[in-house]
DNA sequence: ATTAGGCGATTTTTT
DNA sequence: ATCGCCTAAT
């Protein structure tokens, strides 16, 4: 076959072996994603029906691009391939499948926002108050619960405090009620599927059948659910092909378990592994800097990455005064570099921990009038009135659907407060109807004033109109006419001011989005396209075809790869982040996140620190990262720079920086070991560090999260597990170092 | 007694 | 920019 003229051996290999369970040990930079394109493609070509592959990728994105390649390769029969997010794709079986385990085909899907929400809801009803109990950190344990398959009554058996006793508590009414609202959250959209073929072996036979040959990429990123769903399917015909890197394992803290690598060759025993361990994507110097720096993980799978391009330019690590200073810097090497290497600016990315990071870059980006475009942050779909008129939208297709209908109940303001909505539930609940049916009878409502009765009525009434009319009219039409009747541009309009403004073109956005999705394929429904919407991961967002430089997080950065790269921010707190330095593994996650980051540069690599940070609303001095000694001087240029900035004149003035000692002890050249005399205070920087356990007189025992300040205004945020996170002034707080 | 609007605190990573 | 709490207005 002649494509495959163009794959090296082991690339070759991986793309014949067709039949039987195989492992793809892919390096950065490796192919991998050739490897996959032509191993669809040449299962195609050797006659497998493209219906029966199933291909799961880590973003829309990947998979629609990968599509069109296969596309090109073999031709139009691959169109009927499956391909997709682990989510995306179960949701689809979901639609036609869900009734088997009690839902409805037009069931609602939550994403972590909507969910929230729930279980804040559940916590009132149950009493559990909100100062205590974090609800965001109930989510997460229950969403940790689900993801290693652990219902309710598991997790409330296993619960050995208070906290995990309420949030299984909490866990078994927020299920019923997904339940009751005929809605999923994510976790669900893998644990429904698993639960449908654990009740039914027919369906699972019927999907053990259609789908005959399995590709899994970024197969490091799965969690346990994942993987029993695919250990459930594949087993039939066994013809399963997993693609992955250890090294760029970055979402444990989602769940992710690197067993599933470590088991795959214990539950497929026969199974073939390959590696792929040459580079065609980085410089010599790239790839010697980030394989050193991952070598430094006592967790991997070992591997002798190679390359055969040349040694390119060292790595350049930049000191920079403060965080304006870093987006200037980034700025001018931006211009010097691209020019020098003959790059667009669509060649260039930044990369960076935390999205707060991407502000005072933009604002360098901006001065300098250099186009560029943000990956997530904060995204079209997630700001609040695009949310809310989703809510309206996920109503009139699931009038179930209590947690939408509670957030525009009173959107536009309807004259109902918490009393009113508590009579109206009860009536809801008393004569065993959905809140839009209910709402149409809200007169019989006796307890409601006169406004809230006719406010809830006419909602009801809306709901009603709408709900008749769309079978007449097309989503398009129909979807125009409701938002304008629901009032909120009207709103933003009688506003005028720019927020509002802004806030009406987003919704007229929106609006366009559903035109363009209806559009887009004949058998368009309002109920596809709310899917979708749920489903967008921030890549599927984002614009390659502009020439701007992208700024992304290090996590969205995974496979891309660009000729031009900047890491900013390499310092202790932000990279490794506080709460990630006291343990081995998750120090491990953020290494492995830095060396993500680092391998995506094909040609410069650039990483910068800043001596003085603005966070959290005062100056903080920054330690550079300890990840950027364990690099090994050798490809690696240390520069400082210099310039005048705002915060300049304050820093200089301010107390000498507190000294620290980097846990790794090898090739201390990035770090001048100072180690100014510092006693003054009972308790000072160098005792009181992120990780330590401290005592209060009042909030007990904690663990410090991190430390900012010097001298008189030296301050730490302290987690304690009854009380939550404080910030305490050293000079009052009277900390003991437990 | 209720509700609406103002004010202040907050910021890891995400399907 | 958004959320949650508090107080003024009804």
């Amino acid at each position: 076959m002649s494509f495959l003229e163009s794959l090296n051996e082991k690339q070759q290999e991986a793309v014949k072996s067709a039949q039987g369970p195989v492992m793809i040990v892919a390096g950065p930079g490796s192919g991998k994603t050739r490897v996959l394109t032509f191993r669809i493609a040449h299962l195609i070509s050797i006659g497998v029906p493209a219906y029966q592959i199933l291909a799961l990728t880590f973003t829309n994105r990947a998979a629609s691009e990968m599509k069109d390649r296969v596309v090109k390769l073999v031709g139009e029969k691959s169109t009927q391939l499956w391909m997709g997010t682990f989510h995306s794709v179960f949701a689809r079986i979901l639609r036609t499948e869900c009734e088997q385990v009690g839902f409805q085909k037009n069931f609602s899907i939550y994403d972590s926002q909507d969910s929230l929400g729930l279980i804040k809801g559940v916590m009132e009803a149950q009493g559990i108050s909100w100062q205590r109990f974090n609800p965001q950190a109930i989510r997460s344990r229950i969403s940790g619960a689900k993801n290693q398959l652990i219902g309710p009554d598991e997790a409330a058996r296993r619960a050995t405090d208070i906290f995990e006793e309420k949030a299984a508590q909490v866990y078994a009414e927020y299920q019923r009620r997904l339940k009751q609202f005929n809605a999923m959250d994510f976790d669900d959209l893998l644990l429904k599927p698993i639960e449908l073929y654990t009740l039914h072996p027919k369906t699972l036979a019927k999907y053990q059948d259609r789908f005959r040959f399995i590709l899994i990429d970024e197969y490091q990123d799965t969690n346990r659910a994942q993987y029993t769903l695919i250990k459930m399917l594949a087993d039939r015909y066994r013809n399963i092909c997993v693609v992955g890197d250890d090294a760029q394992s970055i979402y444990a803290f989602r769940g992710a378990d690197i067993r599933n690598i470590l088991d795959f060759e214990r539950d497929y025993p026969e199974a073939k592994t390959i590696r792929l361990e040459q580079n065609y994507r980085s410089t010599r110097s790239i790839l010697a800097a980030a394989d050193t720096l991952i070598k430094h993980n006592v967790d991997q799978i070992p591997k002798d990455l190679w390359t055969e391009n040349t040694e390119g330019d060292p790595i350049s690590v930049v000191a920079c005064d403060d965080d304006k200073d870093e987006g200037l810097t980034i700025v001018s090497r931006i211009f010097e570099e691209s020019r020098r290497l003959k790059l667009d600016m669509k060649d260039v990315a930044i990369m960076y921990r935390t999205n707060a990071q991407s502000r005072s870059l933009e604002d360098a980006l901006r001065r300098q009038n250099l186009p560029y475009a943000i990956v997530g942050g904060v995204e079209f779909y997630q700001r609040k009135e695009v949310k809310d008129v989703m809510a309206y939208l996920r109503v009139l297709v699931n009038p179930r659907d209590q947690e939408s209908f509670l957030r525009i109940v009173n959107y536009p303001v309807r004259g109902l407060g918490d009393v009113a909505l508590e009579h109206f539930l009860a009536f809801a609940g008393s004569a065993g109807v959905d809140l839009p049916s209910a709402a149409l009878r809200a007169g019989e409502i006796a307890l409601l004033t006169p406004k809230a009765k006719s406010g809830i009525a006419s909602l009801g009434a809306l709901f009603e109109k709408y709900r008749r009319m769309s079978a007449e009219m097309s989503l398009s039409e129909l979807s125009r006419a409701y938002v304008d009747e629901i009032g909120i541009l009207k709103i933003f309009k009688d506003e005028g001011n720019p927020e509002a403004m802004a806030r009406w073109e987003n919704v007229q956005e929106l609006l366009s989005a559903i035109s363009e999705f209806s559009a887009s394929r004949p058998d368009a429904t309002l109920e596809q396209f709310l899917q979708d919407v749920s489903l967008l991961s921030n890549m599927d967002e984002w614009d390659d075809k502009h020439n701007a430089v992208t700024l992304m997080t290090l996590h969205s950065a995974k496979g891309l790869e660009f000729p031009l790269v900047f890491v900013a921010g390499l310092e202790e707190g932000l990279l490794p982040f506080y709460s990630s330095s006291i343990e081995r593994k998750e120090l491990e996650e953020e290494r492995r996140l830095l060396y993500v980051g680092m391998t995506r540069a094909m040609r410069k690599l650039t990483l910068t620190h800043a001596r003085i940070r603005f966070r959290f609303g005062e100056m903080s001095y920054q330690s550079p990262s300890r990840f950027l000694e364990e690099m090994g001087g050798g490809a690696v240029l240390t520069e400082s720079v210099h310039r005048g900035s705002p915060y300049r004149s304050a820093a200089t003035t301010a107390a000498p920086r507190p000294s620290r000692k980097p846990a790794a002890t090898r090739g201390d050249r990035f770090v001048p070991d100072e180690q100014p005399d510092y006693d003054s205070e009972a308790l000072s920087a160098d005792d009181l560090k992120a990780g330590k356990f401290v005592e209060h007189e009042i909030f007990g025992k904690g663990k410090v999260v991190y430390v900012v300040g010097t001298g008189e205004s030296l301050k730490a945020v302290v987690d304690f597990p009854q009380v939550g996170r404080k910030n305490l002034l050293l000079k009052y707080a009277r900390l003991k170092i437990v």
